[in-house]
RNA sequence: GGUCCUUUGGCCGAGUGGCUUAGGCAAAGCUCUGCAAAAGCUUCUACAGCGGUUCGAAUCCGCUAGGGACCUCCA
């Protein structure tokens, strides 16, 4: 089966056929770095990162570039027009780049968390404004932009007459063109009246004085509009036409709309083949996002330190609850459904330990041949529903229903030659390429050290002969007492014990 | 106001026109166990409401109700 993406430009399933075969192009929008991710900003980078691993695990060779949004955009409108960047900047008391740095930091490290990828190339907006002004011209002499005082506008009413603006977001252009003129848009976005039309939106922007962000360009000192960094560098290092572009649903109008209309102009064809956005995570049914004041910044996720929550939350908790839904799905948050979800990936990731200890025997054919082909189609699956735009929570539940065999087979309650060789052979390398290879999950676990496992032993080597000799009251104060100390003590069925951090 | 999406069992969440209609969490019972835990088995089992299309719809269409997103910075 082939790959499947939905596109969101014709809001279909295709199949995906890269541009040059056997490569991909890919751009993801990346984060603005004027302040702390939080929750909602995990989303696109774990799915993206799921898409990457996908595409790569696939045999294509994946340029996968993400951005870093660095220069300052408006902050309210109806207002001075003021530098994201350089306002918050004032506050803390730092050099604007100084405190780019700091989040572009942070955001490195919370990447790091998640086991994301990195990026194969890491552009900023700020290391590209040449770039810009150069696209800025070409659209200018092309005849789709105007200046006016010091700053620079995309005509649209022009674009839209021989071009579809609109398409990708479902907006009617009429509308939009209308917009000024409508009584419930009461907002008036800065820079309104010297634009021809509401539906214009600005290429580079005239700095006024305090802006400290601002860089010199044929129109007066000043600084790119939000949507020009993207095709810039986008059509920079994955040319006129790429494969994929991908971002959050909610940067499909005006962002991803103005995207697709700049770089139409500047380079004859439409940049992009196939648009994937991914959906909003939600608390109690509402967007997570600065406006509505409900976020969790991913500091107080992995510390459990917000009123919302009940615990902290281990990264990897955090990218399996994301990827048991599908990415074009809203995800509600909530404390419980992410202790489920903690639950879940443990014991997955328990019935995944055993299974790489199982020991594959030369068994040929099965004895339980129908119990050998559930397993097998199960596992086939996994590229199936993969292929499927990435639906990693079939993939996820089929690994589910295979995990009670695994622990079936470690207790000799399923005998290990009810299964072939081949298919044990099959599962093992199934689970470590789709959980840790596509999902990019990881060991949580991972406390275990060379100093701490012979000490482990040498207490269950302990309680095991206390219990051979019926002195309960020893071996159930070993038990107790790491229970306390969070570590899970599991006897199994022969005797044997082992354990594991709660 | 416009555009679009969504509504699944106690909770979270997949999904396809028909074949017993995922999975996880929670709960209950059982097996195992010195007792537990872990593990295994079993149970609970839905598709907002109304109408239509169809031999047959949770799945397609319409209406109603609830929820949401975008239209403005936003993942």
């Amino acid at each position: 089966m082939a790959l499947h993406i939905y596109n969101s430009y014709t809001r279909k399933k295709e199949i995906f056929e890269s541009i040059t075969p056997g490569y991909v192009g890919m751009y993801v929008c990346g984060p603005t770095v004027s302040g702390e991710s939080h929750l909602g900003h995990a989303r696109p980078y774990i799915s993206f990162d799921v898409v990457y691993r996908y595409l790569t695990y696939k045999k294509y060779k994946v340029r996968y570039v993400r951005n870093i949004t660095d220069a300052g955009h408006f902050e309210e409108e109806g207002r001075e027009a003021e530098d994201k960047v350089s306002k918050k900047a004032q506050i803390e008391k730092l050099e604007p780049m100084e405190l780019v740095q700091k989040y572009t930091n942070l955001f490195h490290w919370a990447m790091k968390q998640f086991n994301c990828v990195e990026p194969s190339i890491e552009p900023t907006a700020t290391g590209h404004i040449v770039e810009q002004i150069v696209m800025i011209e070409d659209i200018i002499s092309k005849g789709y932009a105007y200046v006016v005082n010091g700053s620079v506008y995309f005509d649209v009413k022009k674009y839209a007459a021989s071009h579809d603006y609109g398409k990708l977001s479902g907006r009617v252009i009429d509308e939009l063109l209308d917009a000024g003129n409508r009584e419930d848009v009461s907002r008036e976005l800065d820079g309104q009246q010297e634009k021809r039309d509401a539906a214009d939106f600005a290429l580079w922007k005239a700095a006024p004085p305090e802006h400290i962000m601002r860089w010199k360009s044929p129109w007066g000192e000043g600084f790119p509009g939000w949507h020009i960094e993207c095709s810039a560098m986008a059509t920079k290092y994955l040319g006129s036409n790429f494969d994929i572009h991908g971002g959050g649903m909610d940067l499909l109008f005006p962002h991803h709309e103005s995207e697709i209309a700049q770089s139409t102009i500047c380079n004859h064809s439409a940049p992009v083949k196939y648009w994937m956005h991914n959906n909003m995570i939600t608390i109690n049914g509402r967007k997570m996002g600065k406006s509505y004041n409900n976020v969790i910044k991913l500091t107080e996720m992995f510390s459990g330190n917000h009123p919302l929550l009940t615990q902290a939350f281990h990264p990897m908790t955090v990218r399996f609850f994301i990827l048991q839904s599908h990415y074009r799905s809203t995800l509600d948050f909530s404390s419980e459904a992410l202790s489920a979800s903690e639950k879940a990936l443990k014991r997955l990731w328990d019935a995944y330990e055993v299974l790489k200890n199982l020991p594959v025997s030369n068994n040929a054919s099965p004895n339980d041949a129908e119990l050998d082909s559930k397993i097998t189609n199960w596992l086939n699956e996994f590229e199936i529903f993969m292929d499927d735009d990435f639906g990693s929570p079939r993939v996820i539940a089929n690994m589910f229903e295979i995990a009670p065999i695994i622990n079936s087979l470690k207790d000799g309650l399923i005998p290990f030659d009810a299964i072939s060789a081949s298919t044990l052979q099959k599962m093992k390398d199934s689970f470590q390429v789709f959980l840790e290879d596509v999902f990019g999950l990881t060991n949580v676990n991972d406390q275990n050290n060379e100093l701490l496992n012979p000490i482990m032993q040498l207490l269950l080597d302990i309680r095991k002969e206390a219990k051979s000799n019926k002195d309960f009251a020893t071996s159930d104060k070993i038990r107790n007492q790491l229970t306390q100390l969070g570590i899970l003590i599991k006897d199994d069925k022969e005797g044997n014990t082992t354990w594991g951090v709660a």
